[in-house]
DNA sequence: AATTCTCTGTTGCAATTGCAACTATTTCGA
DNA sequence: TCGAAATAGTTGCAATTGCAACAGAGAATT
């Protein structure tokens, strides 16, 4: 992403239809409201989605990291439920409205050629991430999910040990399952000799 | 997409990098290789991405109509399965290269631009439809997932009253749930009061 | 018009999962 | 450095789900 190193850079004497803003922990970056089409990149720090259902629940939807791109342009956004970004970290956050990309500004500058080809770039890397998680969520079993993933993890860096990106409560979030029951399912592919694991380090044992 | 339109028209007198076919139904229209980057839009008809584990099982992964967009570029490729994609019904698909959206060809023709814009906002479009099937899928109960997949359908129609846009069978294929338990669950929503339902359409008959 | 194929609908049963309710350990902030 | 959160680990039990195995209705193909 030396495209986006670029941005960051010369973000000061850019177009003022771009912003960029800094954010400290618990603070809220920003609400999806329909229609807005806004753009965020998260630059550095990290940040929750979170849901509010009528009733009041909390829900964790989505979890961004540096280079992240999310924003309700990219959100399904339905009248019964609110949708908030809440900084987990410290963190900057770059902002645009989608309409943006298409425009082009009266100085023409690079900026917007830039902008456009890492925004590109951005999303097509947030697809993958996501068709990888479609493609973990849509197993049937916990311990399918699991291996799914752990497969996905172990091609990344072709080696059959890898690291964990989080924590097992978040593990379990990310699969869409109770934690106690993904524990139990741990245990058991352990037990048959399918993994070996300690702490966030896992081993594949087979093929 | 007026601007697909646009590119559909005049594809012709383009650039030789972009190429359109036409396949039969059947036919196998892409088979997804790690690092070729290849981007593909589905101009008319419909395919299904479908994946071969090493058991030889068939599984289908994804679903493509118009101005759909799909290929190894958006997809977590690794070595242990094959994905395909097959053609469901006759269509006309565009093939292209990654790279090729970041370099400007020497006739820097319209073409371009137009392309560029057009992938963005395709790309957009496919990243809110996966967000609407993680939402689905990252819900734990069968009940819940319909409810959640029918109030999404709803609010998009702005109405309570719905059809769903394919079969019960692809249905629960979509929700990645066993059919005749979905089944159940659905027979269960009626008589409980929760909706009502003729064939493919459904009503909402809470709140 | 007959046949094949796909889709809908149903049920019993076994396996998996979520839930609740704990304890132990580690990390973090005041 | 002390206490509070957050994380990891465990288990029984009830609820949900997948699986297998049907039958019937509708489409599509020849």
């Amino acid at each position: 992403m030396d495209e986006i190193s670029y941005l960051i850079n010369n973000i000061e004497n850019s177009c003022s239809r771009i912003q960029k803003k800094h954010f400290l922990k618990n603070e809220n970056i920003t609400t999806y409201i329909q229609k807005r089409n806004q753009i965020c990149i998260m630059l550095s720090g990290t940040a929750d989605l979170i849901r509010y259902d009528l009733n009041g629940n909390k829900d964790i939807v989505d979890k961004f990291n540096g280079n992240d791109i999310f924003g309700e342009a990219f959100y399904p956004v339905h009248t019964n439920n609110e949708l908030t970004v809440i900084a987990t970290s410290d963190c900057d956050v770059l902002f645009l409205l989608q309409d943006y990309l298409y425009k082009k500004c009266k100085q023409n500058c690079k900026f917007h050629t830039t902008l456009s080809a890492s925004i590109l770039e951005l999303t097509l890397r947030n697809t993958i991430h996501q068709n990888t998680r479609i493609e973990v969520l849509s197993k049937r079993t916990i311990r399918e999910k699991l291996l799914t993933y752990f497969s996905i993890l172990s091609s990344k860096d072709f080696s059959k040990t890898f690291l964990l990106p989080f924590s097992l409560t978040n593990l379990a979030d990310y699969l869409s399952v109770d934690r106690s029951a993904m524990m139990r399912e741990l245990k058991n592919l352990t037990n048959e000799g399918f993994i070996s694991k300690s702490g966030n380090r896992i081993k594949l044992l087979y093929k």
